[in-house]
DNA sequence: GCAACTCTTGGTAGCGCTACCATAGCTGGA
DNA sequence: TCCAGCTATGGTAGCGCTACCAAGAGTTGC
């Protein structure tokens, strides 16, 4: 027909013309096959086959205003907490029709409103964000994109749609409470550069140690706020930073006893160096670490660690977006994956202080 | 006009009436600013700056039979090699307009073969794919493809266009031949799963042994080929796979005296093996490992390895994409990015049976 | 038997953009 | 002066699909 070369490939007239039906009618059967009647749905599946026919998606878009692309925003792709979850997320979107795209907003609150502008221009049939950090201008495009949003990998009381996470805050007390109760009195935090979340763990470790008497600025170690390590994502907390941090501690503390570190890579740089240094450890010092990477328990000792469930978090996210497209409920807005403190060897210090009664000691020192 | 329901966004017409011109030359101006005067050129620039105009990409597409987006294969998600290309898929990709689509194969051919049949059919600008080992469908459907297809993360000497890579068999023999003039002698190796480009790698350990007369097929130590490590790649290896590998390797060759990990952390599992055995790394025991992941540097004793450039293989890929979809020529259809044998303290055995005589030696006696 | 209703199917008219061709204006050679 | 050969611009006709409306077929109620 057309002058215009087209691609040679079938088009939906294509597949009505062959199966005696109107466009239209295909365009239904596939979309929404419920609405056409059984037989008819039958000879337009056959055509489709026999021709191999494939939607041309960018047609629909346009046609439909709306796409089955899922946009997904993560603050890092280096870190294997995004890895994890990104591949929740691909696990989730298996033959679901649906396309994900990527988009590494960097830890960077404005270019990611920068980045949603585009995207929700594009009609994405949905929007999964990290964390609850968006400034107010991307909170109120994602409460007017009129598609499924969902924040995952936090919580909050105020969700933009939905939230799938887990409390930092709390998983960070916890894993101190630990430490407390292990018998370890002079507990030191370490931590590379720190977005939104890692300052919530480091909330709740200081929580702890306040409520049981024993917060000391002192035994923090931290990475100064480095523009380079601000820029490059990959560079936020890595092994050396870890193994340099412990160092330094060792020597401006050499009474420190034990280290929750912020993350398990700057952990497994802790060890290092207490080996390095031929301190014991969990004796001489505890090392806890957080995300529960799979290293932790290879480890010798095998090393304590916050573990977070990563990829059910992209899993879960991509099952509501689904769920939601097939015209679902929204469902719980707030779902609290938790955590678990995965108790090993690199804080166990048996038989030292029994940590209950100490506790109460301390507390009715202080 | 229509009484369809538009979006209310401003299309290339209102920015065509508002600047004066036809709708085409917007086009024009947008996409080909040399082919329009200079004075059109600017009118129209201000027209879509006050307008807030935004391209429709679906549009766009849909008319040139051609998106802006990037297909980037990638058979992992998980392993730290992959999410470093993809970091500089991304680097690369700023300020482009392009856009990229992940696709995780699953170190599966037959599957990407048929995520390659949708991908091709959405029409991308270009495509990334990881390696050499596509099927033969797979293969011929790129060179059809009408785009730039780009392989990365391997060599051959058959490009399907171009390749940017490096050469995983002669970084296996050089890191071996490294563990030999280190003056080990009972070089054992360890795998987790093997894809094309770990067998490589194990081709030039073994022929690096073969020509010292070393080569010993006990010394390999290997997962089996379980199904569940096959069909979830965040199992291809694991530090715990690393650690049991190594115990096992100590018991049953306790005269091994050295170990070249597939993988850093495999290597890792290793070191924490020899660890919790009380085996002196590297006087007793000296391992290396491959990919050079931040934390090797970090270790105690710092650990040896292969550094690959991932990041730049990605960042190169995405250039080569770009100045070719500018109208730049393929250039070098090879390119060989190398790699960096890194000598650490866990091989550097001293002192102990200066390599070069011995190696004399031992080709003598073979 | 007929109006009122539901269910299935189809025609038409775009969605917003660009390929293709046409046209107008200009340059330069015979 | 005229026409070929170029460049800059615009008109038209789609790209392949779906929203919207309409109409026919079948069903129910009085």
């Amino acid at each position: 027909m057309g002058r215009r070369r087209a691609t040679g490939r079938p088009t939906i007239a294509d597949v009505a013309a062959r199966a005696g039906v109107g466009a239209i009618t295909v365009s239904r059967a596939l979309r929404q096959p419920d609405k056409v009647s059984p037989a008819l749905r039958k000879s337009i599946e056959e055509a489709v086959r026999e021709l191999g026919y494939v939607p041309d998606l960018n047609a629909r878009a346009l046609a439909s205003r709306r796409t089955d692309v899922v946009a997904v925003l993560v603050p890092s792709l280096t870190q294997n907490i995004f890895s994890d979850v990104l591949r929740g997320i691909y696990d989730g979107v298996e033959d679901s029709g649906l396309r994900i795209e990527i988009t590494n907003t960097r830890y960077n609150n404005a270019l990611e409103e920068a980045q949603l502008t585009t995207i929700l221009r594009h009609q994405p049939a949905a929007v999964i964000v990290s964390g609850t950090e968006q400034t107010a201008v991307s909170r109120a495009m994602l409460e007017r994109a009129g598609c499924p949003v969902v924040q995952i990998m936090d919580l909050t009381d105020d969700p933009i749609q939905k939230i799938i996470g887990f409390s930092h805050e709390r998983a960070g007390r916890e894993m101190t409470q630990h430490l407390i109760d292990a018998g370890y009195r002079r507990i030191g935090f370490l931590a590379g550069w720190m977005n939104l979340r890692s300052r919530q763990r480091f909330d709740g470790y200081r929580c702890a140690l306040e409520e049981a008497g024993l917060y000391d600025p002192d035994l923090i170690g931290e990475v100064g706020n480095d523009e380079a390590v601000k820029t490059d994502d990959h560079l936020f907390s890595t092994a050396m930073m870890g193994h340099e941090l412990m160092l330094a501690m060792l020597e401006r503390r050499p009474d420190v006893d034990a280290i929750f570190c912020n993350n398990d890579v700057l952990a497994l740089g802790a060890l290092f160096a207490c080996n390095a240094r031929g301190v014991p450890v969990p004796d001489r010092v505890g090392i806890a670490g957080f995300n529960d990477f799979d290293y932790m328990e290879a480890a010798f000792p095998a090393m304590s660690s916050v573990r977070i469930h990563r990829w059910r978090c992209g899993y879960e996210a991509m099952m509501a977006v689904r769920d939601q497209l097939n015209g679902g409920e929204i469902g719980e807005p707030i779902v609290d994956l938790g955590f678990e403190i995965m108790k090993r060897a690199s804080t166990d210090r048996r038989g030292e202080l029994p940590a209950v009664r100490d506790r109460t000691i301390l507390q009715t020192l202080s």
